[in-house]
DNA sequence: CGGTTTTGACCAGCGC
DNA sequence: GCGCTGGTCAAAACCG
């Protein structure tokens, strides 16, 4: 148990190699044999035109590896992206013929565009559903903040405007356990079954107060070992240091996304560490940057400066960031 | 006793 | 307009 957890919380538990070998495939989904994470996730702009309206959408996938600041991730993918290999995207047919059209992310769906893939490619889809279609859901007044606690069910102010969905993104993860740790805490709020699959999903919310951040936790029914982890939102707080030691450090910090530093001038070598389909065109690209640099600042508090710090339990990833990395440790 | 989970009900979009 | 579905609420139950 609590090793299925560590493990998740390690970025990189997995073998490098494979990882490289991962990178020339258009599949940016791997996984070790061993029931390591699998992390991998497909991100779709969702609400591009919300961010920045001028942006047209588009669909965005990639792939990371283990659990890294969700937040921050998040946002540092939340833009368009050159590579497309991807995707099948619900972007362009958001609605799907038949009813499990909602579900995002979907894997567990046999929703025929859903563009999941099946078990044998098990994570190859884990796409975001269209934002447009899940804005219908925000109830508005209430949010997820408590600060207002609303009798909704009576007279729900009729809400009128709106509220854009956050980004979302999803993590794929080979792991026993439901809801895996990821450093912040949360609060189930509901449950419900997923259609065509017998998982339940279950909805939490970040139980740090007004952070809004959500995530929905769900089983592929393709492949029962294989958990949907989609986060909404992005924190707007401090990673809890419920973890041990390095791995909350690790999951926490903004710096690594969120410094200056990453801005607008990540270094290549890293960008390609941590984005499979990134390539040196992308980051010559001002697009690339700029949305990367705007995704990484819509939050004031990730301006700070931060010293990077790596954990030292994290040899690998002392392996993988180029030398030029702040906060690498030279052996 | 405060925080979390469970769970049935409710609500809003969407497709037909 | 109706039915379906995903998402959310909130009271009750549960737990440490």
């Amino acid at each position: 148990m609590a090793n299925e957890k560590d493990r998740f919380y390690d970025p990189f538990h997995y073998n490098h190699h494979e990882h490289q070998l991962n990178h020339s495939s258009n599949f940016p989904f791997f996984r070790d044999n061993n029931s390591t994470p699998i992390a991998s996730q497909n991100f779709q702009g969702f609400d591009h035109h919300h961010h920045n309206p001028s942006h047209q959408r588009t669909t965005f996938t990639d792939c990371l590896h283990g659990s890294m600041d969700y937040n921050t991730l998040s946002r540092a993918f939340d833009m368009s992206c050159s590579s497309s290999e991807v995707l099948s995207s619900i972007d362009e047919n958001p609605k799907k013929p038949s009813a499990g059209d909602s579900a995002g992310i979907s894997g567990n769906q046999s929703t025929p565009n859903s563009s999941v893939s099946s078990s044998s490619n098990e994570a190859e889809a884990l796409i975001e559903e269209d934002s447009t279609k899940s804005q219908k859901k925000d109830k508005q007044p209430k949010g997820c903040e408590d600060e207002e606690e609303k009798p909704k069910k009576e007279n729900k102010p009729k809400k009128k405007e709106k509220k854009p969905r956050e980004p979302r993104f999803a993590f794929l993860t080979k792991s026993e356990i439901d809801n895996l740790e990821d450093g912040y805490r949360w609060r189930k709020y509901g449950q419900k079954a997923v259609k065509n699959s017998p998982y339940p999903r279950s909805y939490y919310r970040c139980t740090s107060q007004k952070c809004s951040v959500k995530k929905r936790v769900e089983r592929s029914f393709q492949d029962p070992s294989i958990v949907i982890t989609t986060y909404e939102g992005q924190h707007n707080h401090h990673c809890p240091a419920t973890l041990r030691g390095s791995a909350a450090t690790m999951l926490s910090a903004p710096p690594f996304f969120g410094s200056s530093y990453m801005g607008s001038s990540l270094p290549q070598d890293f960008l390609a560490q941590f984005l499979p389909s990134y390539t040196q065109s992308d980051h010559q690209n001002p697009m690339f940057n700029q949305n990367l640099s705007n995704n990484l600042h819509l939050q004031p508090q990730q301006h700070q400066q931060h010293q990077f710090q790596l954990p030292r339990d994290y040899g690998l990833l002392q392996d993988l960031l180029p030398s030029s990395f702040p906060g690498k440790q030279e052996p």
